[in-house]
RNA sequence: GCGCCUGUAGCUCAGCUGGAUAGAGCAACGGAUUUCUAAUCCGUCGGUCGGGGGUUCGAAUCCCUCCAGGCGUACCA
């Protein structure tokens, strides 16, 4: 039984006589931070007591009064200034986990009113492989969309792949002028990879090459303005604003010097590469003529469109290969070229209902409270993904009839969300949740964003596959019981799952430090721990040759005389809170917390009760029931976050 | 310039719709195994919650301000 809504749901009851809005009031009963203030406490006495101008003591008194729990709790204790403090009745906790423990889902009952919920995530670009960059989106999203469904609710998940966007033209550039044909015909996605990033080094080049010598103009200046700014706040030591002016100063020739160096290298790394640089020069306008290639497939140019079919399933079986290593399925895939159809339409209807205004020459709508505008089509006029954000919002809503839409995307996004919902609000999408579950970048050791040591951004193919090697080495130290293709699995499983953990396990807004020391580490939180605790309890249904279904339905008691018993079944009774949690904010790290901290109990317990050996048999039964449900949780658990276990390992 | 985010133990991070002595993990140190997997458990050490003001009976949490860092900011997505 979910202890803490049923409490909260009575102590709404009791406050009714005591304040018209009790719904703040009542989340403030939550778990004990200390079990030496019981389970449960209450926290509502004290501002309740402010606004009544009474003693926070007699409020709680008069509250616990009111307070109809005798079936669930012992008698309530007063505390401290006006806490009060819950503990479950023993008998209460044994009744409730033995019920849990019988219950296929695992004492979480399914949401009253299910939503229609739309999760867009991972969203790759077809043209070029997936990165560390797309692995948030990826295992949040995914996470995000098994607990939402395990909670009763209608999910469909959408990978909203980028497959019509500037980086198509560059393929097809690529494509039309430098292919390599035996290449293309062995692996061609790879082939496909290699022309972008050709073509985009080689636009990139001549962008910096034009742009270079207006940023060497500029280092004059800004030297000049820092000598300046120095020259004055050396004039008054006390001027606040004269020493930020310096501060400034010199934070903006710091960056330039760093931009001029950095361009220099790029530049300097084509020009030392003779093939590269004769591709450069019989090529100098490679980005504008990419772009045009973009431009002729949006128009319906039949070679182009030829090649885009041609590439697409191509690339989207490759993208395939990478999720079923997830284990990863979408309800959809609708790219942005789906929306196409639509574009013109949506930018038509802003113009008439007088949303979207034409300002240097691009098509804007402008929100209250924001300078940038949110730009609906180009003023060369091509349309932008603000343009097809909104048709995906039009399909979701008006025909999937979404509730509420989410968007796992970093957060660098957000200033985009923000105009994309404040717009589709504007034209009438106002019943809708549309949210963007935003999260922080994979940091390197060295604080910047996790590339290789020579700047390239790390495939996720190969990481997944360093994971699983880094894996193997700690499964055959560990593991000498087990076979080959045993420990194969199980390599798969940890490495997979310490990747998967350990991003989920942040706090999402955070942006975190990838150390492949930590994560693999096979102390402490981590997946490894929660797996292999699953697997110590397989051991002992295993070896006490348990036929768990006969187990489930015998009708045994739970007893509950050891402080780690009882922990543990309190533990348990709280999975389906977890859960909610989670929905509420869209917060999975609250579900890894959970499953660490029951795997935690669990392994307290294990090591303080035996099991298979204990008397008399009821003793026995109820801790192979406990260990059964311990069991069945983590598995679910770790299943709703997309990793999975093993029996032994 | 404007906007968003971050700053908590030596390290990596929770906690942030205000509540009792600020929590984990790692690292360090000390214990536990004739008993179901020691990839374990128990304990100790460790913090003026970036600084300063304010609101409150009560602030890591709310407000103001300063400092430090990251990101975004008109035709890439």
């Amino acid at each position: 039984m979910d202890f803490l809504t049923e409490l909260r749901s009575r102590l709404r009851t009791a406050l009714t006589s005591l304040t018209d809005s009790p719904d703040s009031y009542v989340e403030m009963l939550k778990l004990s931070q200390d079990g030496k203030f019981g389970d449960f406490q209450a926290n509502c006495a004290m501002p309740l007591a402010k606004q009544t101008k009474k003693a926070p003591r007699d409020v709680a008194t008069a509250l616990i009064e009111k307070l109809d729990v005798a079936d669930l709790c012992d008698p309530p204790e007063i505390a401290g200034p006006g806490f009060i403090n819950l503990r479950l009745r023993s008998d209460r906790l044994a009744a409730e986990t033995a019920k849990l423990t019988k219950d296929d889902k695992l004492g979480v009952a399914e949401v009253d009113s299910p939503k229609t919920y739309i999760v867009d995530f991972s969203s790759p670009n077809v043209a070029k492989p997936m990165h560390v960059g797309h692995l948030r989106s990826t295992v949040i999203g995914n996470a995000l969309c098994r607990i939402l469904r395990f909670l009763g609710h209608r999910v469909l998940s959408d990978n909203h792949v980028g497959d019509w966007g500037t980086q198509f033209g560059m393929i097809i550039y690529g494509y039309k002028n430098f292919r390599d044909d035996a290449a293309y015909q062995r692996d061609p996605v790879s082939e496909l990879a290699r022309l972008y990033r050709l073509v985009n080094q080689l636009s990139d080049y001549h962008e910096l090459v034009a742009n270079l010598p207006k940023q060497r103009e500029k280092l004059p200046l800004s030297e000049a303005a820092l000598v300046a700014a120095r020259q004055s706040a050396a004039a008054n030591p006390a001027d606040k604003d004269a020493l930020r002016l310096v501060k400034k100063s010199e934070q903006e020739l710091s960056d330039l010097k760093g931009a001029i160096a950095s361009a220099e290298k790029k530049c300097q790394s084509i020009d030392e590469n003779s093939a590269l640089k004769t591709l450069a020069d019989a090529h100098p306008k490679i980005g504008e003529l990419a772009r045009r290639e973009t431009a002729k497939l949006h128009a319906g140019d039949v070679e182009n469109k030829r090649l885009w079919d041609e590439f697409v399933p191509k690339c989207m079986l490759a993208l395939e290969s990478m999720y079923q290593r997830f284990g990863i399925t979408f309800d959809m895939a609708l790219g942005e070229s789906w929306y196409n159809p639509m574009l013109a339409g949506i930018v038509d209807e802003l113009k008439n209902q007088g949303m979207a205004v034409v300002s240097e020459g691009a098509t804007c709508v402008f929100v209250e409270g924001n300078d940038a505008p949110f730009i609906v089509q180009k003023a060369d006029g091509a349309f932008t993904y603000a343009t097809t954000d909104l048709a995906t919002i039009r399909y979701r809503v008006d025909t999937l009839h979404a509730d509420a839409c989410l968007y796992v995307v970093d957060s660098r996004q957000s200033e985009h969300f923000q105009l994309l919902f404040a717009t589709a609000k504007k034209i009438g999408y106002d019943k809708t949740e549309f949210r963007h579950v935003s999260f922080g970048t994979v940091l390197g050791e060295d604080r910047r964003p996790y590339k290789t040591r020579s700047g390239d951004t790390i495939g996720l193919e190969s990481l997944l596959d360093e994971a699983i090697q880094n894996a193997r080495k700690i499964v055959d130290e560990n593991s000498s019981h087990l076979s080959e293709p045993e420990r194969a699995n199980v390599s798969i499983l940890v490495g997979m799952g310490a990747i998967i953990y350990v991003d989920l396990h942040h706090n999402r807004d955070s942006d975190y430090v990838f150390s492949w020391e930590k994560m693999l580490a096979t102390t402490g939180d981590t997946a490894t721990y929660i797996q292999y605790a699953y697997a110590r309890v397989c051991g002992i249904l295993r070896k006490g040759d348990v036929d768990a279904k006969q187990l489930r339905s015998a009708g045994h008691s739970i007893l509950l005389d050891t402080p780690a018993e009882r922990a543990l079944a309190l533990q348990l009774n709280r999975f389906s809170n977890a859960l909610g949690d989670v929905a509420v904010d869209y917060r999975p790290n609250l579900l890894t917390q959970y499953l660490f901290e029951t795997a935690n109990s669990f392994a307290s317990f294990y090591n303080e009760c035996p099991v298979l050996n204990a008397e008399p048999d009821a003793l026995r039964a109820s801790r192979l029931l406990l260990c059964d449900a311990t069991a069945r949780i983590l598995k679910q658990g770790l299943n709703l976050l997309g990793i999975g276990v093993a029996d032994q390992m």
